[in-house]
DNA sequence: CACCAGGGTACCT
DNA sequence: AGGTACCATGGT
């Protein structure tokens, strides 16, 4: 894949990769679905993604000379078997695994991926497409679209919304998160908590960091360290996975969060964040 | 019109 | 440590 001459299309020789699960499946909330592919913004860069049986077919608006950006994002190299190999044998994972064919995680941008789950919370991933939706066309760069597309923008940076007056926030439809968004921006424009030197420390030292911003709680801290920093073991539990846990496995207990918190750290194996997803996924797409 | 949504926080007991 | 109201807004 390693393309010398720049080109706005290559291959992703990958499958068992379902884009729908894992591109508008609640990890990130940019992509859209555009006769029969998914169009997203990456960094600054547009993107189109279109499933062939060989593997992804990927498109810029720009030229290209290499695309490891592309595969560190859909984590096209990971081995998904040998992950769903690690995966607790028992009924809840299994039927998860045949219900969540070819969902992966994806590895995100530290920043826009915390500064969209402050804008989650108790919001529907509909609302929250629109949120940011708003907030990218309002604060965000614009980046180069193929000739004719309609206009993309690239998430905001700290420093933009850093800047922003909290009514424009609100006029985003973000409510109350506002002020939470806002005082974070500023935390991470002026440098109090610098967000590439997370990839270096533990998960428990991560954790406490994140901790520290306005509107991030265990819930937000544990998406951005499990789709931003790839922390295998980050188990975000949200109403969907709460049910979850409650229904498939104390179905006649009513565990605290403390005790379900000791038993996803010691029933899912090395890589329950990813098992997590699949419950998360199991759970929002069967019939009631 | 109720009830809920990939929660966090302050304030209670 | 464990409950509860409240925050703003749109979907179902």
């Amino acid at each position: 894949m390693n393309n010398s001459t720049p080109d706005i299309r290559t291959l992703l020789a990958v499958r068992n990769y379902d884009l729908s699960a894992t591109l508008a499946g609640g990890q990130a909330f940019r992509w859209r679905q555009q006769a029969g592919a998914w169009e997203g913004v990456i960094g600054r860069r547009w993107v189109r993604l279109l499933t062939e049986e060989s593997g992804i077919l990927a498109e810029t608006a720009e030229p290209q000379a290499e695309w490891s950006w592309l595969e560190e994002y859909l984590q096209a190299r990971l081995e998904l078997e040998s992950v769903l190999g690690t995966f607790p044998d028992d009924e809840p994972m299994r039927a998860s695994v045949v219900a969540c064919r070819g969902l992966r995680l994806l590895r995100q941008d530290p920043w826009e991926c915390l500064a969209s789950f402050i804008l989650s919370s108790t919001k529907q991933i509909v609302q929250i497409q629109q949120i940011i939706g708003l907030l990218c066309a309002r604060y965000g760069s614009p980046v180069r679209v193929p000739a004719g597309h309609e206009p993309a923008w690239a998430f905001p940076t700290a420093e933009q919304l850093a800047a922003a007056p909290e009514e424009g926030l609100r006029a985003c439809k973000m409510g109350f998160r506002a002020p939470n968004l806002l005082a974070t921006a500023r935390r991470i424009a002026n440098g109090e908590l610098p967000l590439e030197e997370l990839r270096a420390v533990s998960l428990d030292e991560a954790l406490a960091r994140l901790l520290e911003l306005p509107g991030v709680g265990v819930k937000i801290a544990h998406c951005v360290l499990l789709f931003a920093y790839g922390f295998p073991q980050a188990f975000p539990v949200d109403v969907w996975v709460s049910k979850a846990l409650r229904q498939l496995y104390f179905p006649k207990h009513r565990p605290s969060t403390a005790r379900l918190r000791r038993f996803v750290a010691s029933h899912f194996g090395p890589h329950a964040g990813y098992a997590q997803q699949y419950l998360f996924h199991y759970m929002r797409t069967r019939r009631p």
